[in-house]
DNA sequence: TAACTATGTGAGTATATGCTCACTAAGGCA
DNA sequence: TGCCTTAGTGAGCATATACTCACATAGTTA
Protein backbone atom coordinates (compact mmCIF):
# COMPACT_ATOMS: atom_id res chain seq x y z
CA UNK A 1 0.00 0.00 0.00
CA UNK A 2 1.74 3.29 -1.03
CA UNK A 3 2.14 6.43 0.96
CA UNK A 4 -0.59 8.41 -0.81
CA UNK A 5 -3.50 5.60 0.08
CA UNK A 6 -2.19 5.35 3.60
CA UNK A 7 -3.00 9.07 3.84
CA UNK A 8 -6.57 8.75 2.13
CA UNK A 9 -6.94 6.49 4.79
CA UNK A 10 -6.39 8.52 7.64
CA UNK A 11 -8.60 11.22 6.45
CA UNK A 12 -11.00 9.15 5.85
CA UNK A 13 -10.46 7.59 9.32
CA UNK A 14 -10.60 11.04 10.71
CA UNK A 15 -14.27 11.77 9.67
CA UNK A 16 -15.06 8.21 11.34
CA UNK A 17 -13.41 8.50 14.55
CA UNK A 18 -15.42 12.54 14.83
CA UNK A 19 -18.33 10.41 14.89
CA UNK A 20 -17.45 7.10 16.99
CA UNK A 21 -18.53 8.74 20.33
CA UNK A 22 -21.51 8.02 22.15
CA UNK A 23 -21.82 11.68 23.01
CA UNK A 24 -21.45 12.89 19.47
CA UNK A 25 -23.93 10.25 18.18
CA UNK A 26 -26.34 11.71 20.20
CA UNK A 27 -25.32 14.93 19.13
CA UNK A 28 -25.69 14.27 15.82
CA UNK A 29 -28.97 12.08 16.61
CA UNK A 30 -30.41 15.99 18.31
CA UNK A 31 -29.33 17.76 14.81
CA UNK A 32 -31.46 15.45 12.69
CA UNK A 33 -34.74 17.65 13.51
CA UNK A 34 -32.51 20.71 12.78
CA UNK A 35 -30.32 23.60 13.78
CA UNK A 36 -29.38 23.94 17.29
CA UNK A 37 -27.59 26.05 19.70
CA UNK A 38 -24.67 24.83 21.90
CA UNK A 39 -26.58 25.32 25.54
CA UNK A 40 -29.57 23.40 23.79
CA UNK A 41 -27.46 20.41 22.94
CA UNK A 42 -25.68 20.41 26.31
CA UNK A 43 -28.92 20.66 28.18
CA UNK A 44 -30.57 17.40 25.76
CA UNK A 45 -28.03 15.22 26.07
CA UNK A 46 -26.80 16.10 29.58
CA UNK A 47 -23.09 16.90 29.85
CA UNK A 48 -21.36 19.98 30.59
CA UNK A 49 -20.97 22.89 28.18
CA UNK A 50 -17.20 22.87 27.69
CA UNK A 51 -17.22 19.13 26.68
CA UNK A 52 -19.94 19.49 24.51
CA UNK A 53 -17.96 22.38 23.04
CA UNK A 54 -15.04 20.30 22.69
CA UNK A 55 -17.04 17.56 20.60
CA UNK A 56 -19.01 19.76 18.54
CA UNK A 57 -15.28 21.32 17.58
CA UNK A 58 -14.08 18.09 16.60
CA UNK A 59 -16.79 17.37 14.31
CA UNK A 60 -16.45 20.76 12.89
CA UNK A 61 -13.15 19.84 11.94
CA UNK A 62 -14.32 16.63 10.53
CA UNK A 63 -16.52 18.61 8.11
CA UNK A 64 -19.42 16.58 9.97
CA UNK A 65 -21.10 19.58 10.83
CA UNK A 66 -21.23 23.41 10.74
CA UNK A 67 -22.47 26.41 12.76
CA UNK A 68 -22.89 30.09 12.12
CA UNK A 69 -23.12 32.59 14.92
CA UNK A 70 -26.95 34.07 15.74
CA UNK A 71 -25.92 37.07 18.59
CA UNK A 72 -24.13 35.25 21.62
CA UNK A 73 -24.83 31.59 20.43
CA UNK A 74 -23.36 29.43 17.91
CA UNK A 75 -25.64 27.62 15.96
CA UNK A 76 -24.75 24.20 14.81
CA UNK A 77 -26.27 21.84 12.51
CA UNK A 78 -25.46 18.79 10.09
CA UNK A 79 -23.77 18.76 7.16
CA UNK A 80 -22.85 15.18 6.16
CA UNK A 81 -26.53 13.93 6.47
CA UNK A 82 -25.43 10.41 4.73
CA UNK A 83 -24.04 9.87 8.16
CA UNK A 84 -27.20 8.85 8.98
CA UNK A 85 -27.76 6.60 6.91
CA UNK A 86 -25.09 4.88 8.59
CA UNK A 87 -26.14 5.04 11.63
CA UNK A 88 -29.96 3.31 11.00
CA UNK A 89 -26.83 0.03 9.16
CA UNK A 90 -25.34 -0.07 12.31
CA UNK A 91 -28.52 -0.32 13.79
CA UNK A 92 -29.69 -3.12 11.98
CA UNK A 93 -26.05 -4.74 12.85
CA UNK A 94 -27.05 -4.89 16.86
CA UNK A 95 -30.64 -6.15 15.82
CA UNK A 96 -28.92 -8.89 14.01
CA UNK A 97 -26.03 -8.95 16.85
CA UNK A 98 -28.67 -9.21 19.70
CA UNK A 99 -30.90 -12.11 17.75
CA UNK A 100 -27.78 -13.75 17.42
CA UNK A 101 -27.18 -13.65 21.13
CA UNK A 102 -31.23 -14.46 22.26
CA UNK A 103 -30.51 -17.69 20.02
CA UNK A 104 -27.20 -18.60 21.87
CA UNK A 105 -29.20 -18.28 25.05
CA UNK A 106 -31.54 -20.50 23.65
CA UNK A 107 -29.26 -23.32 22.88
CA UNK A 108 -28.27 -23.14 26.71
CA UNK A 109 -31.50 -24.40 28.02
CA UNK B 1 -31.31 11.84 27.70
CA UNK B 2 -32.00 8.47 29.74
CA UNK B 3 -29.70 5.28 30.61
CA UNK B 4 -31.42 3.17 28.11
CA UNK B 5 -30.70 6.08 25.09
CA UNK B 6 -27.72 6.68 26.38
CA UNK B 7 -26.54 2.80 26.66
CA UNK B 8 -27.68 2.46 23.03
CA UNK B 9 -25.58 5.18 22.14
CA UNK B 10 -22.63 3.40 23.31
CA UNK B 11 -23.13 0.18 21.63
CA UNK B 12 -23.49 2.03 18.38
CA UNK B 13 -20.24 3.98 18.88
CA UNK B 14 -18.82 0.85 19.95
CA UNK B 15 -19.08 -0.15 15.80
CA UNK B 16 -18.19 3.31 14.41
CA UNK B 17 -14.97 2.58 16.66
CA UNK B 18 -14.12 -0.57 15.00
CA UNK B 19 -14.07 1.05 11.85
CA UNK B 20 -12.88 4.63 12.68
CA UNK B 21 -9.11 3.74 12.47
CA UNK B 22 -6.84 4.07 8.72
CA UNK B 23 -5.04 0.07 8.81
CA UNK B 24 -9.16 -0.68 9.35
CA UNK B 25 -10.88 0.86 6.73
CA UNK B 26 -8.05 -0.34 4.43
CA UNK B 27 -8.96 -4.02 5.56
CA UNK B 28 -12.64 -3.23 5.27
CA UNK B 29 -11.53 -1.82 1.23
CA UNK B 30 -9.67 -4.99 0.48
CA UNK B 31 -12.31 -7.59 2.11
CA UNK B 32 -14.56 -5.63 -0.17
CA UNK B 33 -13.84 -8.10 -3.49
CA UNK B 34 -14.25 -11.23 -1.08
CA UNK B 35 -13.08 -13.30 1.87
CA UNK B 36 -9.21 -13.13 2.94
CA UNK B 37 -6.79 -14.77 5.19
CA UNK B 38 -4.77 -13.08 8.20
CA UNK B 39 -1.52 -13.34 6.34
CA UNK B 40 -3.12 -12.08 2.53
CA UNK B 41 -4.35 -8.99 4.39
CA UNK B 42 -0.84 -8.40 6.40
CA UNK B 43 1.01 -8.32 3.30
CA UNK B 44 -1.41 -6.06 1.23
CA UNK B 45 -1.66 -3.76 4.04
CA UNK B 46 2.31 -3.89 5.15
CA UNK B 47 1.65 -3.99 8.50
CA UNK B 48 2.65 -6.83 11.27
CA UNK B 49 0.26 -10.00 11.30
CA UNK B 50 -0.22 -9.40 15.40
CA UNK B 51 -1.32 -6.07 14.92
CA UNK B 52 -3.60 -7.13 12.15
CA UNK B 53 -5.04 -9.76 13.75
CA UNK B 54 -5.77 -7.70 17.01
CA UNK B 55 -7.86 -5.03 14.53
CA UNK B 56 -9.51 -7.95 12.92
CA UNK B 57 -10.24 -8.92 16.90
CA UNK B 58 -11.80 -5.58 17.43
CA UNK B 59 -14.25 -5.42 14.15
CA UNK B 60 -15.06 -9.06 14.61
CA UNK B 61 -16.27 -8.43 18.54
CA UNK B 62 -18.61 -5.47 16.46
CA UNK B 63 -19.77 -7.49 13.98
CA UNK B 64 -18.31 -5.29 11.48
CA UNK B 65 -16.59 -8.60 9.75
CA UNK B 66 -16.82 -12.55 10.51
CA UNK B 67 -14.30 -15.46 10.27
CA UNK B 68 -14.30 -19.24 9.32
CA UNK B 69 -11.29 -21.63 9.69
CA UNK B 70 -9.62 -23.34 7.03
CA UNK B 71 -6.72 -25.40 8.02
CA UNK B 72 -3.75 -23.56 9.24
CA UNK B 73 -5.56 -20.44 8.27
CA UNK B 74 -8.43 -18.07 9.28
CA UNK B 75 -10.95 -16.58 6.77
CA UNK B 76 -12.40 -13.23 7.34
CA UNK B 77 -15.22 -11.64 5.54
CA UNK B 78 -17.07 -8.34 5.41
CA UNK B 79 -20.74 -8.83 7.67
CA UNK B 80 -21.53 -5.04 6.93
CA UNK B 81 -21.49 -4.24 3.88
CA UNK B 82 -23.61 -1.49 4.73
CA UNK B 83 -20.10 0.11 5.70
CA UNK B 84 -19.53 0.72 2.19
CA UNK B 85 -22.30 2.95 1.91
CA UNK B 86 -20.71 5.23 4.36
CA UNK B 87 -17.31 4.86 3.42
CA UNK B 88 -18.31 6.38 -0.37
CA UNK B 89 -20.26 9.18 1.68
CA UNK B 90 -17.21 9.73 3.74
CA UNK B 91 -15.12 10.23 0.26
CA UNK B 92 -17.74 12.77 -0.99
CA UNK B 93 -17.39 14.78 2.08
CA UNK B 94 -13.55 14.97 1.53
CA UNK B 95 -14.05 16.00 -1.64
CA UNK B 96 -16.62 18.45 -1.01
CA UNK B 97 -13.36 19.41 2.03
CA UNK B 98 -10.75 19.72 -0.57
CA UNK B 99 -12.71 22.13 -2.82
CA UNK B 100 -13.59 24.35 0.14
CA UNK B 101 -9.76 24.36 0.84
CA UNK B 102 -8.61 25.06 -2.59
CA UNK B 103 -11.20 28.07 -2.87
CA UNK B 104 -10.20 29.25 -0.28
CA UNK B 105 -6.27 29.45 -1.02
CA UNK B 106 -7.50 31.00 -4.26
CA UNK B 107 -8.87 33.65 -2.03
CA UNK B 108 -4.94 34.56 -0.60
CA UNK B 109 -4.01 35.20 -3.71
C1' DT C 1 -20.52 51.32 32.06
C1' DA C 2 -21.41 47.04 34.74
C1' DA C 3 -23.37 42.71 35.16
C1' DC C 4 -24.79 38.75 32.77
C1' DT C 5 -24.97 34.87 29.32
C1' DA C 6 -23.07 31.73 25.81
C1' DT C 7 -19.03 29.80 24.04
C1' DG C 8 -14.55 28.25 23.75
C1' DT C 9 -9.83 27.08 25.55
C1' DG C 10 -5.57 26.01 28.72
C1' DA C 11 -3.99 22.80 32.06
C1' DG C 12 -4.10 18.73 34.46
C1' DT C 13 -5.53 14.02 35.16
C1' DA C 14 -7.48 9.48 34.09
C1' DT C 15 -8.35 6.19 30.77
C1' DA C 16 -8.24 4.03 26.22
C1' DT C 17 -5.88 2.77 22.13
C1' DG C 18 -2.21 1.21 19.13
C1' DC C 19 2.12 -0.84 18.37
C1' DT C 20 5.93 -4.08 19.02
C1' DC C 21 8.38 -8.04 20.82
C1' DA C 22 8.28 -12.49 22.58
C1' DC C 23 5.78 -16.41 23.24
C1' DT C 24 2.00 -20.13 22.81
C1' DA C 25 -1.27 -23.03 20.27
C1' DA C 26 -3.07 -25.39 16.31
C1' DG C 27 -2.62 -27.53 12.03
C1' DG C 28 0.20 -29.33 7.92
C1' DC C 29 3.85 -31.95 6.02
C1' DA C 30 8.58 -34.26 5.35
C1' DT D 1 8.36 -37.23 15.49
C1' DG D 2 10.29 -32.76 14.38
C1' DC D 3 9.90 -28.65 12.00
C1' DC D 4 7.34 -25.30 9.53
C1' DT D 5 3.49 -21.89 8.92
C1' DT D 6 -0.46 -19.29 10.59
C1' DA D 7 -2.91 -16.99 14.09
C1' DG D 8 -3.59 -15.03 18.40
C1' DT D 9 -2.26 -13.09 23.11
C1' DG D 10 0.42 -11.07 27.36
C1' DA D 11 3.31 -7.34 28.73
C1' DG D 12 5.14 -3.00 28.33
C1' DC D 13 5.49 1.40 26.39
C1' DA D 14 4.04 5.67 23.79
C1' DT D 15 0.42 8.35 22.34
C1' DA D 16 -4.34 9.97 21.90
C1' DT D 17 -8.72 10.96 23.86
C1' DA D 18 -12.19 12.43 27.20
C1' DC D 19 -13.40 14.92 31.03
C1' DT D 20 -13.37 18.65 34.52
C1' DC D 21 -12.26 23.04 36.54
C1' DA D 22 -10.97 27.63 36.00
C1' DC D 23 -10.54 31.36 33.14
C1' DA D 24 -10.87 34.45 28.79
C1' DT D 25 -13.69 36.44 25.20
C1' DA D 26 -17.67 38.26 22.74
C1' DG D 27 -22.12 39.83 22.63
C1' DT D 28 -26.56 41.43 25.30
C1' DT D 29 -29.04 44.15 28.28
C1' DA D 30 -30.16 47.01 32.36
Amino acid sequence: MDKNTRKLYELKAEVFRAVAHPLRLAVIDFLKDGEQCVCDIARHIGAQRSNVSRHLAVMLKAGVVEHRKDGLRMIYSLKAPCILNFLSCVTDLLRRRMEQNRAALKGLK
